[in-house]
DNA sequence: CGGTCTTTCTTGGGATACCGAAATGGGATA
DNA sequence: TATCCCATTTCGGTATCCCAAGAAAGACCG
């Protein structure tokens, strides 16, 4: 905060959790990161996120520590900068979850209780054709997660909400047809629907073509819009 | 430190990385915890570790949130202390290695050049049956994520080196005896060898029987040490 | 006028001051 | 003696302060 005119030192409080402001910090500035609200690659200054966030240094560093942790912020030498979206990363991320979430669908197979299929059924009807961009990429997200959790194995959850993170930003720059859209959403009723019928090897076969097809439908869109995306000025690195 | 006798503020004498004392803790600490130095489920204080490390709280509490990201420690309450051992996790991280595994060593054998397989056979020459304890710890967990390398997917080599990180400690519980040992030598030789022949399908069969089988024995052994793990004291949770 | 040296400013890394809450530890009391 | 209460300490959370390094901005010289 500023040095000067500065009120004597005035002690928070005393929220009800522990290392609140951190807390909120974090989670403030990790919204604001993967909303492209901060674009990738800015540089951010400890003093600027001071006066931003109304905290001290202390609760911000814990904050910028925290999300360096999550890869969503990293060092550029001494600085502090918002992690580029690499796009090179995007193969191997499709590799990477391919494995794991044909697991999951397998293991939701024999896991799942109706109620939890239940639920996630709920939240693909709540996201309707007409519903915000930001519903619908929420949702895209979130089914992946919900999946996972089915499977019952936290280490699948954690692994696979890690590259849905990592995917977010890459997916914000997707131009988004309604075509595309659709499909994304025959193919989540898809897998669900091969997991309440109990079939494990279609369920595995959709969420793998389901993540492949994802992966090529955002590659083409990103290097059709190539120009585009520069011109915005994000920096966004690694696609060939 | 001390806030009696206290030598004037003296400021450190600049290293030349950024925040390297913050590293130097958190490096030193987590190899503390990880060596079962600290033990599962100890109080942290930041003053202890003032002392300790001395350094100040900052870095400290730096190396702190760092580790809270590993799950090497952990809130209790407004308390920090070292993450428990869970060894209910067991069985839910061989079954979220299979699948990455036998993915890995699969890529491994359509990428991984010469030079880098010959590198992991180093490794594994390089431990021979009279190597201490640590050396055979230590290479047991580097072997896998070795081979995570070697499918080229540093999203495969993260999750693989969180999953070994995880199993460390546990696995120092265990009562080895040479024979097991000996067979994990063996299976690893074996995956190894499946992948330099380029021969995906046994590779992967082999590493998803090595992962079933240490997990096994590792289960076994603890169920019948658990008397003698309860005795060392240790805050370990979640054996069925 | 361009290049370079110097001064200044800014920033991150670290140390410490201070607060409130929780833990601790005696004694006093029933 | 068991229990409760209050003084004291300890601890984590936060704010601020100090330092050194490097970047930016001038100042100076050829």
């Amino acid at each position: 905060m500023g040095y000067l005119f500065k009120v004597p030192p005035f002690h928070a409080p005393a929220r009800d959790l522990p290392m609140s402001q951190m807390l909120q910090i974090h989670d403030q500035l990790r919204e604001m990161i993967l909303s492209l609200d901060l674009g990738p690659g800015e540089r951010l200054t400890e003093r600027w996120l001071e006066s931003r966030f109304e905290g001290s240094r202390t609760p911000i560093r814990a904050a910028l520590v925290r999300l360096e942790g999550e890869e969503l912020v990293r060092r550029d030498g001494r600085n502090w900068i918002v992690a580029p979206i690499d796009l090179g990363e995007l193969e191997a991320l499709a590799e990477f979850r391919i494995p794991l979430e044909t697991t999951a669908v397998r293991l939701a197979c024999a896991r799942a209780s109706e109620a939890d299929i239940a639920g996630v059924e709920e939240m693909l009807d709540a996201c309707q054709s007409g519903a915000p961009r930001e519903e619908w990429h929420r949702v895209g997200t979130d089914f992946h997660v919900e999946i996972a959790r089915l499977s019952g194995n936290p280490f699948i959850v954690k692994a696979i909400a890690g590259a849905m993170t990592r995917l977010s930003r890459a997916r914000w720059l997707e131009v988004w047809t309604e075509p595309s859209r659709e499909q994304a959403w025959r193919e989540h009723r898809r897998i669900l629907g091969f997991i309440k019928a109990k079939d494990p090897d279609s369920a595995a076969r959709e969420a793998a073509d389901h993540i492949t097809d994802t992966r090529d439908r955002l590659l083409r869109s990103l290097n059709e819009d190539r120009r585009g995306l520069r011109a915005r000025g994000f920096a966004v690195i690694g696609l060939r």
